[in-house]
DNA sequence: CAAACAGTTTAGCCTTGGCTAACAATTATC
DNA sequence: GATAATTGTTAGCCAAGGCTAAACTGTTTG
């Protein structure tokens, strides 16, 4: 292993050259992306799943499918996968429902994206690229820049 | 089509019942995630190995395999794609340059890591976890969230 | 300088998450 | 109520990004 650890003067407002952090933190990095990046789908489908049920009363394929801008046979694949994993239920050509664990990664996710746009516009970010971004973020966001950035929000509107 | 425009009473102050984004809006903010998606890996590949060769001298797959905590073998497969794509030149057995348009690349991915890494120091986030989130968070961020960012951070350090 | 070791590559496997095309069921319409 | 339109499912394809095992190259060292 020729990656030994360096010391590496630091400047103190170095803004653009940070030392390489050490190995092990390093690649508690990229895996922590690679683990979010596994569950990733998974809630948005049940988040979406969720906002469709409250928003429209109902969940249909074909509107999971119209949303995220996919084919119909990608969302019933993903279904298959989501009732394996006891997430939702659902009956052959009948619309979706989310079982008790389901509803609570519903929530869990819905709170986490609504914390990030809403402070995504606090820092003055317009809306839509807002949505975009939070789409994006959410599932990047530890429980500790989570909370700092609720503080952030709520000072903001006073 | 079931999934007609429907209007929401919305009240002023709800943190958590947003109306749903119109079809096309949505579909547009999952597009553009998975499309940061297919770059991301690319991204970080290059940024490290430019960073690798700043802080080293070179970039050696070993090297690389470590900080990732990915096989020797997914960072061979992974070279070959950067090669193909004009990232990296490399001979076999021998550590990696950057073309031109590597260096480019790793250019601004390090300039966009920087840029959230300071900014969730700047906001309160503790280190370790600031590295964290900006490893996963800068993927994601539209330049223009980018510029605000930068911005909340140099007016912080006033 | 030969052997051992470290580093790299290749082969072959697996899962995920897309797709299209063909078929099946449900719902709407005449 | 028969037919058309919409919706849902299945089969089979593909690329990406992991992995292990085995082979190969380069370097170090006895």
């Amino acid at each position: 292993m020729s990656d030994y650890q360096q010391r590496h003067p630091s400047s103190l407002n170095n803004l653009s050259d940070d030392a390489l952090p050490p190995v092990e933190q390093h690649a508690r990095q990229y895996e922590t992306v690679r683990n979010a990046h596994e569950t990733e789908l998974i809630e948005d489908y049940v988040e979406l799943i969720g906002d469709l049920i409250r928003h429209r009363g109902e969940a249909r394929a074909a509107d999971i499918a119209n949303r995220m801008a996919v084919s119909q046979a990608t969302v019933s694949k993903m279904i298959r996968r989501l009732n394996d994993q006891g997430l939702v239920t659902n009956k052959p050509y009948r619309s979706l429902f989310l079982t008790e664990e389901g509803e609570k990664m519903a929530k869990v996710s819905r709170a986490r994206h609504d914390v990030v746009l809403h402070f995504l516009r606090a820092l003055g970010v317009a809306d839509s690229t807002a949505r975009i971004d939070a789409e994006g973020m959410e599932h990047h966001v530890s429980d500790e820049t989570l909370s700092i950035m609720q503080r952030f929000t709520e000072q903001q509107r006073r």
